[in-house]
DNA sequence: GTTGAGCGTT
């Protein structure tokens, strides 16, 4: 079906530590990380402890999502998913 | 050096 350019994926559970360059070095090795994004707190300018990545190809998406899913980074366990918005990596299949 | 369950800002 109709794939969508740019593979969203949900990081949650990450150390209030963690960097944009950290979630792109993670996911670099197992994809082309197109965007790496962070939520933070103005208030307290500390990550909110989620994040997202977006990938070049949907199948290195879900092969990142994998291989990084339930990994401990920090010595934290962390998580990864599809994001809810944007086109998700529906078809990894042709 | 604080973790915590979650879905973000064009």
């Amino acid at each position: 079906m109709a794939k969508r350019l740019g593979a969203q994926l949900f990081v949650s559970r990450l150390s209030t530590y963690i960097t944009t360059k950290e979630l792109e070095g993670l996911f670099s090795p197992f994809g082309v990380v197109t965007e790496a994004r962070l939520i933070t707190d103005p208030k307290t300018q500390r990550p909110k402890g989620f994040g997202f990545v977006t990938f070049q190809s949907e199948v290195e998406a879900q092969k990142a999502l994998k291989a990084l899913n339930c990994r401990m980074v920090n010595g934290r366990l962390i998580f990864v998913e599809v994001a809810k918005s944007e086109g998700p990596t529906q078809d990894a299949s042709s």
